[in-house]
DNA sequence: TTGAAAGCGCTAACAT
DNA sequence: ATGTTAGCGCTTTCAA
């Protein structure tokens, strides 16, 4: 498909066609200076007409802002970026902002190579999202030339960040036990050196305490094999069994299950589950399918899309960490007592 | 972290202080010209200094060529998206060119949106990905004024595509299983409207055909559900029951393996069974682990990235439909008859 | 209301 | 070998 191409109209192309300068067409479509509402209608017709579109590049050199900004992150998975990364480029494509997307794969020289092409490229702003809240920037974004935004991932203090609320999230699923009449909760979880774990640990504790009751945390692996291994250590000692468990993964929610079912119990009648993340491809599939917490990644990357959007249009942004609050979608694996 | 910042340094500021010209500048930072090699070093010693880097907006304005791309997709998910991207973005990065990502959502005005923004933007070409090989594309991409390659999607004939090799990876999960020394092989596999179903289900024929075998396809659904329900089927009918199962999905694989489980048959040691995606929350999760098919989607936007750089340097590139290998992984879900 | 001219940062003829 | 000049496409003073 060797197709000759004539280069785009520009702006002369225009003001010769419409038999204006340069200068009043540039005014006529940008509305700005005043001009005759008769000339303007007639160069915004004949712009139409051959196809005119500003380049971007030539406007950004002289304005100072390019209309795209940089999304690094390590994930090369694709679970967390992709919607947030979608979200992110979808509040932003309303005002013709474009999404640069760097997946550094945990390679600091591929996120240094990253970095230096974004700024080059006069990047209006820096999106920095990582596969984990606490884990240590691949880059040193302390001073840049430009706003940072950080996504599902804490930047320093006094950066502007959103991340999952993950303590209302576990509330959520909590109280969600609760009000269908369960008191002997339990919490399966992952690696206890991940906040985002112990803050899921520490908001079920606090929803026990609240009513009376004992709170267990089982701390181990993400995954499914850890949901076996739990499901086996629970039933393997006295009596009495817990009649839900909250899992702090759907991954390890799915392992419960398949384990409780292997045991001979039924879910949801015999122990309710609940479980987190609403990773589709595994909460949907599990059986019974899972009630589960969903961080709303999409939504989260919105709002940092949205941010920077007035970051960069010079608008005040509250500083500090922004905690994106989660939702409840309940499926089958939660029955009242 | 309202920090100020002065702007960045211009080759004026290079030149200045290096005593020079600015086009003396330019020579000696670009190499082209002849420069005396004293003078070279010293202007690029003062532009390492003071930290210059070319503004890619200017650079692009004057040579035409915006060292950027864009991959547009109708993937939110990420799954098959992030991988292929990571690929392109890898194989681009090295030589200055950054990915814009545009996420379609499948809507129509959105793409468009999208892809305004991207010839604005003076991209130098743009890749377009599906999450279904013969899927409608979501935009008109026939007369753009730069190169148009495809990636786990199909373009017009006279186009640049690149696809995984079905045929060669359902061929390789067959030939695994006979190589085995299985014969009665059933395959289970998704929606035959899906092209990609049907070559994986013509290549399985061809390698039953080969040697002498009946083969039996059953299609369905994607989805674990779809995987549990065929077994049903199966284990209704009469004797003699197939010694092997070739699932056209590592999804319908898990579903499988856990329906002959309930049904007390176990994998491999009563029925082997190979999947297809190499999705690792599914085939790294089932019990046991899948062995699969992996379509290699990285490598497939590495190469998609690479020839994109060739069209856009004016380099000879093959036209027509690139079939990318696929890769055996073995796991623990295949054994010996 | 419109146009001429300057300039964003850079490269490339051309002249010295 | 180096400097001067023009110009990429656009916006924006400033003068007419």
């Amino acid at each position: 498909m060797i197709t000759e191409h004539r280069p785009r109209a520009t702006i002369r192309d225009v003001a010769l066609a419409a038999g204006v300068s340069v200068s009043t067409a540039s005014n006529a479509l940008n509305g700005q200076g005043r001009t005759n509402s008769e000339t303007r209608d007639r160069v915004k017709r004949i712009a139409e007409e051959i196809g005119f579109r500003p380049n971007a590049l030539a406007r950004g050199l002289l304005s100072r802002r390019s209309h795209s900004i940089g999304v690094i992150t390590n994930d090369t998975y694709g679970r967390l970026t992709l919607p947030m990364t979608a979200g992110v480029s979808e509040a932003l494509v309303d005002h013709g902002v474009s999404v640069f997307l760097c997946a550094t794969n945990n390679d600091t020289r591929l996120a240094q190579l990253h970095l230096e092409a974004l700024l080059d490229k006069q990047v209006d702003g820096i999106i920095l999202t990582a596969t984990r809240l606490d884990h240590t920037p691949q880059v040193d974004l302390s001073s840049l030339p430009m706003p940072v935004v950080y996504a599902f991932a804490e930047g320093p203090a006094n950066s502007v960040s959103f991340v999952p609320d993950d303590s209302q999230g576990a509330r959520l699923a909590v109280e969600h036990l609760i009000s269908l009449g369960h008191r002997r909760i339990l919490h399966i979880t992952g690696p206890e050196d991940f906040v985002a774990v112990r803050r899921r640990a520490t908001a079920y504790r606090g929803c026990l305490d609240a009513i009376g009751e004992k709170s267990e945390v089982m701390f181990g692996a993400w995954g499914e094999e850890w949901g076996h291994e739990a499901v086996r250590r629970i039933l393997s000692r006295p009596e009495p069994r817990p009649g839900a468990i909250f899992c702090g993964s759907d991954e390890t929610a799915r392992g419960v299950i398949d384990a409780l079912r292997d045991h001979g119990l039924s879910v949801p009648s015999d122990i309710a589950v609940v479980g987190f993340d609403n990773w589709h491809v595994v909460a949907a599939q599990t059986r019974p399918a899972l009630t589960t917490i969903d961080m709303g990644l999409k939504e989260l990357g919105r709002k940092a899309g949205l941010a920077m959007l007035d970051l960069t249009q010079g608008k005040p942004v509250e500083f500090g960490i922004n905690a994106i609050g989660c939702s409840l979608v309940i499926r089958k694996s939660c029955g009242a007592v």
